[in-house]
DNA sequence: GCCAACGTTGGC
DNA sequence: GCCAACGTTGGC
């Protein structure tokens, strides 16, 4: 996600939803075609979880997991969440179930998370937020009118999730995507290995690397 | 604009 | 269940 929005098309953004469109992290969805039923998605759906299968692991009491949203900024942009009431937004129009399996099963309140900005010059993180509501069904699915409409999804059996995500500081400085790639500590990163995940998780040994990159 | 990496769809 | 065609994301 968060990739809110961009141009056109709805992308999955984000959140909000408000005002503006609605982004979505991710992708975004697409119009509404039909779809099916819903197959889970491949790698993060195996047995054991795949490779990022702790995620979904029981918490011992207070841990707190890391993640990384994604939005065009064109769509929504972390001075958008700024601007959004209590700097809070709901990240809608997350379309894809992998994403949707660390936003609805992995998410908690209380979690670090970082906002990365795709489809910018130069892509880059941004700033911090935190999951400020756990997941809870996504109302754009529901309306034929919305972009993100999908009819297989319906508030008895929903498909597509959201969580809230609250704005908590900006980085002094962005890190780039660029950075990242040269940065050793990074390289088993899930943004850079499924690049095109709207949610994916983070260590965190990254969360610090990342960090570290933004104060130098 | 190109293209790589994937997810989705649908025929078989 | 396989696979080809197609669509989308998003970096470059």
């Amino acid at each position: 996600m968060a990739a809110k929005k961009k141009p056109a098309k709805p992308k999955a953004r984000t959140t909000t939803k408000k005002p503006v469109k609605a982004k979505t992290p991710a992708k975004a969805k697409k119009p509404a075609k039909a779809k099916k039923a819903a197959p889970e998605a491949s790698q993060f759906a195996t047995a054991d979880g795949g490779p990022w299968g702790k995620c979904f692991l029981p918490r011992t009491n207070g841990e707190r997991r890391y993640w990384l949203v994604k939005s065009e900024p064109e769509t929504f942009s972390w001075n958008d969440l700024l601007a959004s009431p209590s700097q809070t937004t709901r990240w809608d129009g997350v379309r894809n179930f992998a994403a949707r399996n660390f936003l609805r099963d992995g998410m908690r309140v209380g979690d670090p998370v970082f906002f990365y900005h795709s489809s910018s010059e130069p892509p880059c993180i941004v700033g911090q937020c935190a999951v400020s509501h756990a997941a809870y069904p996504d109302p754009t699915a529901f309306d034929p009118a919305h972009p993100g409409f999908d009819e297989s999804s319906s508030p008895a059996n929903p498909t597509w999730f959201v969580v809230d995500l609250r704005a908590v500081e900006p980085l002094a400085h962005p890190v780039t995507l660029a950075r990242m790639k040269q940065t050793k500590a990074l390289s088993r990163m899930a943004l850079l290995r499924i690049g095109r995940l709207s949610v994916t998780p983070v260590t965190k040994a990254e969360w610090d690397a990342i960090l570290a990159l933004s104060r130098g």
